[in-house]
DNA sequence: AGAATAGGTCAATATGGTTGACGCATCCGC
DNA sequence: GCGGATGCGTCAACCATATTGACCTATTCT
């Protein structure tokens, strides 16, 4: 049983403060807080068009990578095929993603949104970016900094290159193109 | 429609680099990654007890707030009565919640831990901290600044005071008690 | 040729959320 | 003290999103 008056199980007598108990229950609560609210800000736009909050996640990652594989998709969001399928037959059957046969393997489909899933896609990041952006303004560059350290550290280290690549494309993106 | 290529909508030419769209996909990619990854950590005690997030949710705000009533749970949790009283009925069923007729005002219910419920809280939490503990000490303790101050950005001030009581109370007997 | 891979589909089931309508006990203001 | 408001519980129907397991086709790799 935890006693919280006695030092956190795991930790040594010389931990730093910063890995105490209640510095590590404010990080869970925030975060968990930080991340509801986030996504709610899109809520609201994919009620007046009858979608849920799985297919936000994979219109996405459709924007972000144009031309992923189903099975890239799936490794982001980490679901089953069976899940993603009724997601993806929905946004397709309404016109907002498209498939094209893989050019190098036959097999893939490969994923990007029409111009109608572009648009919807824009406005549902800006209600998300109106957010994260006025959380960043008011917490300053050099916290902005530290947010994505910590953030980084919580993604299993095998899980971290697929992440990366994401930035990495839209940097290259916005630098070069 | 939204082009990548172009100023981000509604960032005006003199915004801030860390304010354009590739920071702020950023943001919500490791937000999301970061926030997914935190919770996997409970979730096989959760399954090896047959219990769901849900209850582990309630059991956190429960172990952080002893006594609180129905009523704070629900504004914690930003759910329905009629869903919490599901995962509340399944966890007083087990003995892990209890509950105890409020003193000021009898109309409420009261919650706390058994002793069960407070050992079943213990090991989830530590699953949970072994990643944020690592996470933390990984980025440093100046991140975890920056971590927290972004976070407290997402949420709706009219929000904040419920978070930060969260705190004030572990702070007060992590000093005191 | 045969195994492995990418993708799709059918079916059953679980979790956790919703709205709506009630009922009961208790508290508060007049 | 009465009447409305509040705190909590509950029944019912429904919805969104996830699961496991089985099986299929097309394609690629060895």
């Amino acid at each position: 049983m935890v006693d919280a008056s006695a030092p956190a199980l795991g930790t040594s007598r010389a931990s730093p403060l910063f890995l105490r108990e209640p510095e590590i229950r404010r990080g869970i609560e925030l975060l968990y807080f930080g991340y509801t609210n986030m996504i709610r800000g899109a809520d609201a736009i994919l009620e007046s068009r009858g979608l849920g909050r799985a297919h936000h996640r994979a219109l996405y990652f459709i924007a972000r990578q144009p031309g992923l594989a189903v099975s890239d998709l799936l490794r982001l969001l980490a679901i089953t095929k069976q899940s993603l399928s009724r997601v993806l037959a929905d946004l397709m059957s309404r016109g907002l993603v498209a498939q094209q046969v893989g050019t190098h393997d036959r097999r893939q489909r490969l994923l990007s949104l029409t111009e109608a899933g572009a648009e919807l896609e824009g406005l549902l990041f800006d209600a998300v970016r109106e957010r994260m952006a006025s959380a960043y303004a008011q917490a300053g560059q050099q916290a902005v900094g530290g947010f994505w350290a910590v953030l980084v550290g919580l993604i299993p280290p095998q899980d971290r290159p697929m992440v990366e690549e994401l930035d990495r494309r839209s940097r290259a993106t916005f630098a070069g193109g």
